[in-house]
DNA sequence: GTCTATATTAGGATAGAC
DNA sequence: GTCTATCCTAATATAGAC
């Protein structure tokens, strides 16, 4: 009698059920804008019964943001760890577009849902991305002292540089396309180390 | 009688004091998340009232992408008219940044905001980002025909690796910082065509 | 652990007086 | 051009049976 649209039966229903189908709607239709009922007609419940796993919708997003965090913070460090000096900024390059292909839905949310968040979360989620940030800066701080980086630019803004063109790959970057993400970081490191510009030329 | 938090009173209210304000309201919490009360209150009417200016809350949104997207796509077009060819890209980079950060409340709703519109307007303003990108791709494969430009990386990838580098800057760019866009422009241009390896190095 | 039924609040938008 | 009053719908979340 009713309209079941795809009804997932992936197993028994937990919480982490919700989390992941929750990424995937409130990055199509945002946070706000997705409702409770479309979050239960997706993974094939009543509404009431969301509530057996989750406390509230806002949860969900928290958990969404930590857990996207948490896992590129912790590849990221790791990556780094393992790598020579000279290939440790290419490893994080590449380490980070991995996490946030494979993680795209819930990276998206992250970066662009944080502030629906309640003051208190909002400010861990806040603190989480400058950890985050703050590895990245010590490895460019790192990379100028040994003069591999240039030294005429902040490392605060080497930093942002690099997150613009990493975290908003995710917005163009198509699964179906030919290039894997290892290609798409190659491209990119190619293109943060040396530029666009063709070698020998002085503008 | 009535909490008034800050009434406006700047002359008289038009279209385009809701449109400014929602801008505003949009982008600090969102545009599904942004209420008809809020606005009412920001602008100082009663909520009855927006609507002898405007007949949705989504024509706001709609008339927000549509001008900030005219709004750099015209200074564009001129600034890189005017200059000479190899000076095209770096005019292109220093306008985009002066428009995108003099209308931040704009052009950060029309990034973020896109796909809340209704299928018919979010397919206006896709042609008109695609107008725009097109502008861009353009210069760059004339830089690549005149060996200015690396002609390794695909025209597109340069394309949207300069968009990530310019779109999302408005995101931790802040007005009372010491920087100006000029300034910021410059910085960009410098690494986008020459990257960050410090000159010489080769890895 | 999932259901039906419902409480409660608030959303966008309209009617019609002034 | 702005107001008061209100319509209608839908939102999140809860109560309590099975």
């Amino acid at each position: 009698m009713q309209e079941r649209p795809t009804p997932p039966a992936r197993g028994p229903i937990t919480a982490d059920t919700l989390v992941v189908a929750a990424a995937r709607l409130f990055r199509q239709r945002g946070y706000s804008a997705t409702t409770t009922r479309q979050l239960s007609e997706v993974v094939g419940l009543q509404r009431a019964s969301l509530y057996h796993h989750i406390r509230t919708k806002e949860d969900l997003l928290f958990e969404i943001c930590v857990r996207s965090l948490n896992n590129i913070i912790s590849a990221v460090r790791a990556s780094v760890g393992d790598a020579a000096h000279p290939d440790r900024l290419p490893a994080l390059i590449d380490t980070h577009l991995q996490l946030a292909l494979q993680d795209q839905d819930m990276h998206a949310t992250m970066l662009i849902e944080l502030n629906q968040l309640s003051p208190t979360r909002r400010a861990t989620i806040v603190a989480m991305r400058s950890e985050y940030e703050t590895i990245i800066r010590d490895e460019i701080r790192a990379g100028q002292k040994a003069r591999r980086l240039r030294q005429d630019l902040s490392a605060r803004h080497l930093t942002l540089a690099l997150l613009n063109l990493l975290n908003w790959t995710i917005f163009w970057y198509r699964e179906d396309s030919a290039e894997t993400p290892r290609e798409l970081a190659q491209m990119l490191t190619t293109l943060y180390l040396h530029g666009a510009a063709a070698a020998g030329v002085d503008s």
